[in-house]
DNA sequence: GGCCTGTCTGGCACTAAGTGTCAATCAGGC
DNA sequence: GCCTGATTGACACTTAGTGCCAGACAGGCC
């Protein structure tokens, strides 16, 4: 537990996450490999897979406590609250995204355009389940597993869809609006 | 168009999937190596790359055409029925699987333990969004895509939950109804 | 029957992902 | 300054996946 050590090893994981994006945004995702990678980053290829086991983990690393964040934030929501619409407010919460819009526009037209990252991310999102679940079932008051995962996946089906379509309205309609619009079309569903 | 090609192709392909499902049951789905497959097959590996892509398309590959399938069906739903109503109708009757029960569950078990495998379900399903997006559309009455999406989505995400819970039961508790379970919790969720 | 043509096959070689091993190195505690 | 534990980089290896090419093979045509 040496902190000197977490923390330059921290910078090292950031460092690398940095120079592999430009390759990934340059070159195309499937066309940098890890020996491109490694190099630009001044490192050895052994070492970048001790720190990314995968591609893909680059590219998602910051989605990894993005999960256990949201059930945070859903513990705080009012305990009155319904279900679904809690949800739809930590979605929107989570999903605020800061940084460059214009490069995030882009990592997410890749995220989308690249199956193996879209699949990668769909698997971090089915995390969520679990992570979600106590809370949702709490709320519900059930002790069954099912509707609560049902529900959690319907809402974070929701993120997927309005993610796609904000990608593909090239960022001009807010994500916040898209997220409510397929909320709602899925509350009001028969 | 070789109708004596395509017979023997499609031959081919069951057989080897029988081969390589029994290789994959046996030793475990990672374990199990293309050339294993090839060699069980008795054919040559690069022959069985050109059959099928990744090893997942073989336990995948009778999920290809569900798609179109359950959009037909869908189509097929009296036009008063609601879109809720009418996809929890066709999933139940799509994934009304035929076969030796014991089987499927050791499959499913399989998939859903199998992190590559369970990511190229989820992206099969993702597939079903663009598949129903057409009727679903006209179902609602609606231009906007992402409506339509986001209940596609949902129902998909409800018959991948209801999926898990049967694979966790063991197979004990009829898919149909937990299905059931599943759309009338998003349903009712506010 | 023999030939032509297009497709399928298997073998070879290659790139790239991912993993095990091991010696060298480095940082901090004593 | 030395010891100890963790990190690193180099090497070797397995496996997935692809490109290429020569040979087999089936059907159509003369």
């Amino acid at each position: 537990m040496s902190t000197l050590w977490s923390r330059s090893r921290q910078a090292a994981i950031t460092e690398v996450i940095a120079v592999a994006m430009d390759l990934f945004l340059d070159k195309g995702f499937e066309a940098t490999t890890f020996d491109d990678i490694a190099a630009a980053a001044g490192i050895s290829r052994r070492s970048l897979f001790r720190y990314f086991g995968t591609k893909e983990d680059i590219v998602l690393f910051h989605m990894a406590d993005e999960g256990p964040r949201a059930a945070a934030a859903l513990a705080a929501r009012p305990d009155d609250e319904p279900v679904w619409t809690a949800l739809l407010a930590i979605l929107k919460q989570i999903e605020n995204e800061t940084g460059d819009p214009a490069r995030l526009l882009k990592i997410s037209e890749m995220m989308y355009g690249t199956p193996s990252l879209r699949a990668r991310s769909l698997e971090k999102h089915l995390q969520w389940q679990s992570d979600l679940l106590p809370e949702v079932k709490r709320r519900l008051a059930t002790e069954a597993d099912l509707p609560a995962i049902a529900i959690i996946a319907s809402a974070v089906a929701c993120l997927d869809a309005a993610g796609e379509q904000w990608t593909r309205a090239r960022g001009a309609i807010p994500l916040a609006d898209l997220l409510e619009e397929a909320f709602t079309a899925v509350r009001e569903a028969r």
